[in-house]
DNA sequence: CGGCATCCTCTTTGATACTG
DNA sequence: CAGTATCAAAGAGGATGCCG
């Protein structure tokens, strides 16, 4: 039905480009990464433009070359749902250090880009960090996007997922640009709710996880 | 003449593979990473199987993203060199992670599988140290696929570049798999030799920088 | 509805030949 | 040396149909 295609070249990065090199491939283990396991509609709607063929066809070639497995979800539930197996969590450094490279980049995206909030929950482990790991637990509810992600922090752990808070101690809503500006430290509250951010609640459970690094960027 | 093809999404690993994702791009850039600087032809003889007007697309288009500069060598050089601008040279650890993650998959290349020794430049760097830094200078050269390699280490620095050595130590001479094996301590001396390694001059040359572990690979 | 497969069109790639 | 031109083959994108 079809043939890998294969660079062919006896080199580790070539190798890893044979496996994950193809178009939409890095962005579906992105998926995978941040859910855990996704249902195919699930990838579909985290992956905005994909053919479904397509997708078919790569899930397929993740399966074969042991990056994903796929698990039909026993009856009432009767989905099949695909995860990554070991090998396929390895690729975390590899989309951290992609994801990082090309965070500059979303600068120029225009305005009208596709957005899917749960997209920002591994940009948020990798920045954010409990300061005050003695202090009671603050929960942070990010309002930008199709849906809500919950950031805890609790002795000095952090823990990110999609979905609402329970008992959000603050509430941070805007356009995906700023609300992610101001999370990542790249704005100061002041300048954020300037360019529309509405910040709700305690804005010290803020500063609680925010990197401290605050550069002087303005546009 | 084209338009950039785009995720489209407003995320750090899809504007990332906007850029990057593209057949052979990523290469490129090894290439680049490896020798500093290069001509189209040395480009194209690093890239065995790219077609020329793919190679001067993704040089137009890398060029256009500020990844790489053209620079017109002065006479009586007369040729056109390319090179990483400091943006490209960021890209290093996207490469050393995607390279980590492929090098397993070495294992199942053909043996008929293109090879360019300059390849081992990059994981040399990665995993050779100078376990003996108040010791002499020593110089490993590495005679595989198209030219040698050479290995110097001194003071607690490893250099290693693509070329021969001067006065060398120890050269090891073979199949790419086994001197590969062999230099990142997959192999011990005994095996790799019967399995075709020829180690000419002081072994303790090699074990100076080999990593230390030596796991229990078999095949 | 979830998980695809098919069909069709359009774009990208690969191979080769040729040029300033 | 550093590309451009050309053309066939493969892949991507989009719409729709099928089947449990």
């Amino acid at each position: 039905m079809f043939d890998m295609r294969s660079y062919d070249q006896y080199c580790g990065l070539a190798r890893a480009l044979d496996v994950v090199g193809d178009r939409w491939t890095l962005l579906i283990v992105r998926e995978l990464l941040i859910g855990g396991a996704c249902r195919y509609t699930d990838l579909q709607h985290g992956l905005p433009g994909i053919a479904t063929n397509l997708l078919a066809d790569r899930l397929r070639q993740l399966e074969e070359q042991g990056v994903i497995t796929r698990e039909a979800a026993p009856p009432p539930v009767a989905t099949t749902l695909f995860h990554l197996t070991p090998r396929g969590e390895e690729l975390w450094p590899v989309l951290r250090a992609l994801g990082r490279w090309g965070a500059p980049l979303l600068a120029e995206l225009p305005d009208d880009a596709e957005f899917r909030s749960h997209w920002l929950v591994l940009p948020l482990r990798i920045h954010l960090a409990d300061h005050v790991p003695d202090g009671p637990p603050v929960t942070i509810e990010v309002r930008t996007g199709d849906q809500p992600v919950t950031v805890e922090a609790a002795g000095g752990e952090v823990r990110i997922h999609a979905g609402a808070a329970v008992a959000p101690d603050v509430t941070v809503t805007g356009a995906p640009p700023v609300v992610a500006s101001l999370l990542f430290g790249e704005l100061d509250l002041d300048t954020a709710v300037e360019r529309g951010a509405v910040v709700d609640g305690d804005p010290a459970a803020l500063a609680r996880v925010q990197p401290k690094v605050v550069s002087s960027n303005s546009r």
